[in-house]
DNA sequence: AATCCGGGGGA
DNA sequence: TCCCCAGGATT
């Protein structure tokens, strides 16, 4: 049973899905920033903006970002908080920290050039096996091979697989096919001609079979069962959970506190939050239950933050997701009376100064409003 | 092998 | 609502 699918294409069905890709990939290919002009630096970094991000979001910052830093030495001397400013809304912020610590260790180790060969990318932070592929063989034009969210729906097409794409075994066979369709002559065009065709073809849903290259070649089409594959396990349930945030003001400055390295946003900037037991999940706001929420928030920031604080009336509710959770954010205005919170790194800054710093998603929403009640 | 890490867009 | 997205690091 090991590899019997790899087997399916010998060295001449590859040679000819290779001509075809290529072909199709000349009249269909995207005009996409990061091809338009290409060098190491911006591959790298387009592809760490695109893991697990879709096109579409990664455009405007990653133009924004190759304004600000359009090379490695200038994103080796930036501050992390510049970084993750530009990385605001991008989501998965250890990829801003990593790809940062990587441009030091670029200008450190390997002399400023992001480096050629696979070994030495995998040893660069943020780096794993698909994006040293994607490097050294975009940038290079090294047989390196890829598998990502395009490939790996294409690849288990083509070889109707129907296994768990995500485990081991999968894992080695989809790979497997990917280094024979890097081990070329053309390898950079071959494998992005694999990953758009993905992209625009062989799609999650409604994939355009008739218009493929590689339909003649397909053994999910050949048997009608594109549409059920790939077969993926089902996800984590998401918990429904409530949070409070307070703008706690003291004269024209509001306290905001930096998420320590072991929360969730590490290094952004965010008004106090935590979660808050007194409030049903999608109950109304009536007036009880607002007392309930003022004096649970009134005795978590003095036990929690050593901060007294008297809470204004003024409540805004933003809901959002992060990874498993849904969270229903109930965000407070206090004015500060006395103390300070002893954890963590606090300032107490203007809305002006807001702007400069990387705040959380939540805590942008929340500053905006602020800046608008303040103006208005 | 599982889980964590985000946020947005499409169906 | 649910599902997915040019994945990697950590446990």
């Amino acid at each position: 049973m090991a590899d019997e699918h790899v087997e399916e294409f010998d060295s001449r069905d590859l040679a000819q899905m290779r001509k075809k890709i290529a072909s199709w990939f000349r009249n269909a290919q995207r005009d996409l920033p990061w091809r338009v002009e290409r060098n190491a630096y911006r591959v790298w970094v387009s592809e760490i903006m695109l893991q697990q991000t879709t096109v579409q979001a990664v455009v405007p910052y990653f133009e924004r970002f190759m304004k600000q830093f359009p090379t490695v030495e200038a994103l080796a001397e930036s501050e992390e908080a510049d970084v993750l400013r530009l990385w605001e809304g991008l989501g998965y912020y250890s990829r801003a920290r990593n790809l940062r610590t990587g441009a030091i260790q670029v200008c450190e180790q390997f002399n400023g050039q992001v480096p050629k060969q696979v070994d030495q990318l995998l040893e660069i932070k943020g780096i794993g096996r698909y994006t040293a592929g994607a490097i050294a063989s975009f940038a290079y034009n090294q047989p390196a091979p890829i598998l990502e969210a395009n490939t790996l729906r294409l690849f288990v097409r083509l070889l109707a697989y129907d296994g768990d794409p995500k485990s081991a075994a999968g894992q080695r066979q989809l790979w497997a096919l990917a280094e024979r369709f890097a081990s070329c002559r053309n390898p950079a065009k071959v494998n992005e001609a694999l990953m758009e065709l993905g992209a625009l073809v062989c799609r999650v849903s409604a994939p355009q079979c008739d218009a493929c290259p590689l339909k003649s070649s397909c053994r999910a089409f050949l048997s009608g069962r594109q549409e059920e594959l790939p077969v993926l396990q089902k996800r984590i349930a998401v918990t429904r959970v409530v949070d409070a945030c307070v703008a706690i003001q003291r004269k024209n400055k509001w306290l905001v506190r930096q998420r320590t390295s072991e929360e969730r946003w590490a290094g952004m900037w965010d008004f106090p939050r935590f979660s808050v037991e007194s409030v049903d999940h999608d109950g109304k706001l009536t007036p009880a239950i607002s007392r309930r929420l003022h004096e649970e928030v009134r005795q978590t920031l003095l036990r929690d933050w050593n901060v007294t604080a008297e809470i204004h009336d003024d409540l805004m509710e933003v809901r959002h997701t992060v990874t498993r959770y849904r969270i229903r954010l109930l965000a407070l205005i206090a004015n500060w009376q006395e103390g300070s919170p002893s954890d963590g790194e606090i300032r107490w800054v203007t809305t002006q100064q807001l702007a400069e710093l990387p705040l959380s998603v939540t805590a942008r929403r929340i500053a905006d409003w602020l800046h608008e009640r303040h103006t208005s």
